[in-house]
Parts: structure tokens; sequence; C-alpha cells
DNA sequence: GCTAGACAACACAGATCGGTATCTTCACCT
DNA sequence: AGGTGAAGATACCGATCTGTGTTGTCTAGC
């Protein structure tokens, strides 16, 4: 694993999205699962049975949807669900850490197609999170709705949702530097807060326009930290 | 209740947290349920049904918490449950909209004590919300929790939480307006965006500081939009 | 050809889910 | 005193929940 992006390299392909009836057999990610940010992993079956639960966690919610429901999409019989993952639990953890990654993988290889100073790098993440909230399947980022859905004394998920922030921080802080900034740390603060809030305010609103909203501030920001 | 703030008026106080096992005899709000955003209800059933249900669905989740606990916690029968609300799906509306104008109640309160220019509100908003923040009970608001458990189609409630919203941006308009800024619905976009990211890292991180980074960007902004 | 492992299929357990029906209690009003 | 309505208590319904146990089938490796 890289370890600034933290990423694990799935091949990066299209996936499709499917709906809840029928077993899949490529999987789309949760994250974008139309066109944007999706992932092609090998089709064993703890492939599916995370690619079912991503789907179905997203739209459905964590805790609403049942593991029935999940063997039944992915196509697989409920203890190969359990075989492989413990526990609901388990497989929530999984889900979350799988997202992640392929995350963080769609997102560096869009950024590593910009070939741009560190201030173009800082503001493109915008536009990429603009194609992300673009996508017809775009519900929220799942950390966010899982930090919403449970307790805040969760602390394995909640572990597992700020390693996820913690690898964009450490990118955003390097770029930050680069730029030479007059407090990256508070650079880096400033972009969470953009990031999460055009994520948020795009969900409810369905508007993806916020990203470029979070940009210009972005991009005020940096103008007057330098 | 107000056209502009969408308040229904209940009267402020000071409530305690409860635990899950004992009914509580005066309620308190799910925003904010320790000391700062609380507001004490007249001690009927329905009322006790509502605060429970607050209190559950913010801490455990909607979709988690089961309508047994709730009357549990209330001290009442699931029967008067379904008397008063119909459904599950009632009781959470009914308790979304409750928390929205109790919010606001507060939220108005605390700002007409503050005696500034039109900038000066807007941007006393953000240490409002750091008050908010600050509440040991702090899990975010219960408005993008519910948009991110719930699924994108569910117009009832995006209905309500849309309301929600454009109440507080008919305010933040009637400011910018004031001010002159130059694009006030592009100001409005802007706070939305700031508001929610301010929240969402809040709650993730646990540290209220979002709250002044905020406002420090939505000064920039303002002194820009000039 | 045999064996070991992975997996599907299915039944099942105990608990909980949302929701309903019935009956009792109790405060209030005339 | 009698009536009325709100609400508590309780049992119950069918469905679904997480999780387990068993059995059959298929495939890869030796």
């Amino acid at each position: 694993m890289d370890s600034v992006t933290g990423i694990e390299a799935p091949q990066l392909g299209v996936g499709e999205a499917r709906d809840d009836a029928a077993p899949m057999p490529v999987e789309t990610l949760c994250l974008g699962a139309g066109t944007v940010c999706s992932a092609r992993y090998a089709d064993t079956t703890s492939e599916r049975l995370l690619a079912a639960a991503s789907w179905l966690f997203c739209h459905a919610g964590f805790q609403a949807t049942g593991v029935d429901a999940i063997a039944r999409r992915a196509g697989t019989a409920k203890t190969s669900l359990y075989k492989h993952f413990g526990n609901k639990d388990g497989l929530i953890e999984a889900v979350l850490e799988r997202e992640g990654a392929a995350w963080r993988s769609w997102f560096f290889t869009e950024m590593g197609k910009t070939n741009a100073t560190a201030e173009g790098r800082l503001l493109a993440m915008f536009d990429i999170l603009e194609c992300w909230f673009s996508d017809p399947h775009f519900f929220g980022c799942p950390f966010i709705n899982a930090a919403g859905e449970f307790d805040i004394d969760n602390s394995r998920l909640r572990t597992i949702i700020r390693a996820h922030k913690s690898h964009l921080n450490g990118w955003v802080a390097a770029q930050a530097e680069i730029l030479g900034v007059k407090d990256p740390r508070l650079t880096v603060e400033y972009f969470t807060l953009l990031m999460d809030g055009a994520i948020v305010a795009a969900q409810i609103s369905g508007n993806p326009e916020y990203a470029r909203h979070a940009k210009a501030m972005a991009a005020l920001h940096l103008k007057d930290s330098r």
C-alpha cells in the first residue's frame, strides 16, 4: 500500500448498477456505482458479498440492511457470509475499508491525470468531487453516513473513518507544504470542512454545484494564506 | 409561526440527559441535549414520546431504534405511540419537525442577543454553532443523519429536511441583502456548505473548532463579495 | 481415483421487529 | 352517580432479524 495515498491498487474499470432481485456477476462499488468511481474486482465469493453489501448499505442504510438480503443479492449462501466475515459488524468494517480504498484509488488516479502545480492540484480536488456528485447513483459518503448512523462511541468504526480521512489529509498537507501556505495544518482542516460540506450539501440538495462553491472558497483561502 | 424563522415558540429551559432504563419526567431535545439547546415542553404523553424518540433516534439511529424501546423510555404504553402518531414513520416525521422547530427557536433566540450589523450577525452564526458543537451530547444534525440513513427517494422526509434548511437560508439571504453582497443567492449556498461542513467535521472529529474555521471562511467570502 | 476444502441449500433457533386487539384503570365533566 | 375519553397493561400476530448446524455438491490438488 502507498503510505501517502493508502491505495491497495484495485483495477479500475466499468461496473454497472443492478437491482436487488438478481445476483450480479461483476460487482460495483457503493461510491459512485454508476460511471464515475467503480472498480472491477475478482469475481470471488467474498468480493460478491462485499459488493452486494456496499450497494445495500449505501442505499438502505447499514442497520436496516439484513444479512439475508445481502447474501441473496450476492447470489451466495448466508453461511459464506459468516465464514468470510464472522458477523455483520465484520462485514460492515470490511465494506467501509474496501470502499475507502477504492475511493482513494479512483481519486488519486484522477488526480494523477492533472498536470498542475500544487495549487492547481488542491483546487482540482473539487472538480473530481463534482464528477462524483454528478453520478446518478451518488448517495453521499458512506463514512459520513456511517458516522451519523452509529453511536459516537463505536470506536472500531470511528477508527476506520478517521483513517480514511487522514489518508486524504496527508495528501492535502503535502500539497499545502509544497505550495508554502502559512499554516498547512489549518489548510488541511479548511479542506476537510469544505469537502464534507460539499458532500453533504450535494447529497441533500441533489445539486453537484456545491463542489464548485467549495472550490471557490478553497481558492479564496489559498490566496489569503500566502 | 414566524414566517422567516419558522419558530413555534417552545419555552427554553434546562433539560437533563437520562439513560435508556428509566423514564424521564421532563424531556430533552436531541439537538444538544445537555445545556446548549434544550427545551422544556409540557409533560404530556405525546411530548414524552417525542422526546424519548428524539434521544434514541439520534443516539442509535432511526432504523435501529424500535418502538418498544421508545415507549419504554417514554414510560408510556406502545398503544399510546400508535394512537398519537399512527406508525413509526409518523413518529419520525414528528420528531424531525419538533427538533427543527426547537433548534431554530434556540438558534434565533441566541441570534437575537447579538446587537450587531448584518455582517456581524452572519458571522455570529458560527459562534452559536460552536456552542452547539461543544455540548457533550452533540451527535451531529438529525436532518443530515436522517438524509444519510434513508434512501434518496423518501420524499416526505426530504421535504421536512429541506423545509428546515430553507428557513435558515431565508434568514441568511435576508442578512446578505441587507449587507449588500454581490450575489445573495451565492452567499446562501456558501453558508449552507460551511454550516453542513462544520457540523459533519465536528461530529466526526469531536472537535468544535470547525465552527471557527467555517467562520473564517465565511468572513473571507463576505469580504470578497462586496 | 481419492481427499480436502469451498460453497450452496435448507432448516432452524431465539430474539426482535412493527403493529393490533382487548381489557382495565383513572381522571375529569356534567 | 354516571358517563366519557385518554392512556396503561398485556397478550398476541406475522414477519424479519442475526446467527448456527447439517447435508449435499462441486472442484482442485495429489
